[in-house]
DNA sequence: AAATTGTCCAAAACCGGTTTCGGCAACTCA
DNA sequence: TGAGTTGCCGAAACCGGTTTTGGACAATTT
């Protein structure tokens, strides 16, 4: 049915070998058989099958990403509804190295701990980490040096005289965290002129976790005047919460994100954020595993690069510091649940 | 380094022919001596590789399952940065398969002429729709009955006395948005009482899109009583809507959604939609597929099933027919405004 | 003219499994 | 007791490629 090397060779009245000597680019074979079997090949559709390669150089030519569930975020069809727990995963990855399915991984979503490497070092499989981990100097990694960037976002905010800070961090187990975190800490210590004050936050990943995360912290007495988050995501919902409370961010608070999400471009005011180049990332990686895989005696290497800071509209210099603002916001409030009495007493008298 | 079936054999002292019958469960091994294999190659952790089982059996035990880079839901690490435009999809379908690096497609998110399917199709690759498309009988596919599905809809939205209704539909090229488009027109059709009114929209996808297509015709002139949503998400959109118009879902206006997402069981009031199991939809698929696979002859067959309906609290009996509900619009636009006016007079006197 | 070198390719070995074939020994049955 | 089964397993073929080996032939050197 399908047509395999042999056919071709037939075909042409030469041997299978020099087919595939001819293929694979090696000088012994002359120019012109190498074109004429080129020519060929192409002409019947021939494609080496994969797996017949694989038997004898040993290679799949295939790596393994495996994206991790996450929480919510699931609803379009087919969307990693089958892996659940931590032990099928890692058995996930095993079995396919195991079973020669792939040469090797990249993992994103790096934690502490990650099972998944250690599971895989132990099996001595070429393995990039997308993230950073402990005893970084054992494996190829590639990451965004995040806390440099929250450090930046921080002394940024510090210039603009803020001295009340929240952090709204997003998964607590996943090393990134930890990251962004200890970079807000070092900008303060930086800093260190006392009197900065810092609230801290943890699994704050989604726009619902990060409006709700907001609105409790601008209506308590005394409010972060700074908002810095882990994510874009949580961002955006710390903008729509200023939008509840009718402040403006940019003005009468500050918020940075970290990502670069396409809706960051589209809030109103525009959310200043980190933005990482995803297929850079992806290449690096790429490359790096490549690099695992087919030279032999490759050593690891780790790659730390910057994200862009976009400078859009939701920061800015200080309006009011942390007192002023719970003032301010109260008597938003006040007068916004005084629009509602009203509202209540006009739509009564409306109706009747 | 890895241990192979002849290290195996040596290892036993039988040939590598006895290992492989005995552990792949043949009846022509005594029992003694395969429990005797079975122990071993437990014991030196021996996994056959899957690339030189292939090379022999012609399978490569995998199949496909590519997930299409959705607009912008992109931002997470790794998702779907690397396959961009259509050539760029066919052709990665068609050497996934051709290498043999997998042995059939399950393909989610079918058009109504479906690049892939065609290709595939062509290249007789085992295949499973997850969706509909033309010429039905030519393929196996899975699918839940949504003509049904939005048939149900509109009659119980017709039972409550509606008259004017918007549909939302979603993605304009995929099959899915045609049949509950249909399911729709063949509600009201067999209903035929005449003075139905219906309104169309396609490509509106998100929350976002949702919100901004309901505020519209909810401000019109002959706006509809009833939202039928091809997607819960532009249902959620519709139901922000009227909560910026300080109209309540399931009493003044009556939304039903599509799918069954957890967001729609936290709104306000929850939202009634159909809800897909996605787990079973996956199941089958993969059973179908596996028949195509193994099952030497295996038929062709599609397979539709139902969702079932929650019926949660965004729609009820018709209040308003649309001229009413146009004028309480404009009243409660008035309304807001003039509390807008109101606002700002207070604002700069609290000011001052 | 003989020896050496280089070019090109056929043949064969090999990769790690699966499956077929055939044969030995033990058992059954007339 | 001899012929036919049956149970079990080794040997070998095979899958579709890659890579090594070795040999034929032409071109060049001595």
């Amino acid at each position: 049915m399908k047509i395999t090397i042999q056919d071709l060779a037939n075909h042409l009245g030469i041997s299978k070998g020099t087919v595939s000597r001819a293929l694979r680019g090696y000088a012994d074979v002359s120019a012109s058989t190498a074109k004429r079997v080129q020519k060929a090949a192409k002409e019947l559709g021939y494609q080496p099958s994969a797996v017949a390669q694989g038997i004898k150089t040993g290679l799949a030519r295939s790596v393994g990403l495996i994206l991790l569930s996450e929480s919510s975020a699931a609803s379009p069809p087919f969307q990693m509804q089958f892996i659940n727990g931590i032990s099928e995963m890692v058995e996930l990855h095993r079995d396919l190295f195991v079973q020669r399915k792939v040469d090797g991984f990249i993992l994103p979503r790096t934690t502490q701990n990650d099972l998944r490497i250690q599971i895989l070092d132990q099996l001595k499989a070429p393995l990039v980490l997308y993230g950073q981990t402990e005893n970084l100097t054992q494996y190829s990694w590639f990451d965004i040096n995040q806390v440099e960037c929250f450090r930046r976002a921080t002394a940024r905010l510090l210039a603009f005289g803020h001295r009340h800070f929240a952090f709204l961090g997003g998964d607590a187990p996943l090393f990134y965290n930890s990251l962004r975190k200890k970079g807000v800490e070092l900008g303060i210590q930086e800093f260190d002129q006392g009197e900065v004050q810092l609230q801290i936050f943890e699994n704050i990943t989604t726009v619902a976790d990060g409006l709700e995360c907001a609105l409790r912290l601008l209506k308590s007495t005394q409010p972060p005047t700074a908002f810095l988050c882990a994510l874009d995501l949580s961002a955006l919902g710390v903008i729509r919460a200023t939008k509840q409370l009718e402040l403006i961010p940019g003005e009468h608070i500050s918020v940075i994100g970290y990502e670069g999400i396409p809706e960051g471009e589209f809030s109103e005011p525009g959310l200043t954020t980190f933005e990482v180049d995803q297929y850079e990332a992806g290449s690096q990686c790429g490359v790096k595993l490549m690099q695992l895989i087919h030279e032999k005696g490759a050593k690891v290497s780790g790659t730390l690069t910057m994200a862009v800071l976009l400078e859009r509209g939701s920061d800015g210099p200080v309006r009011f510091n942390s007192g002023e603002l719970a003032t301010f916001v109260r008597n938003r409030r006040r007068l916004l649940s005084s629009q509602d009495t009203l509202q209540q007493m006009t739509e009564k008298s409306l109706r009747n």
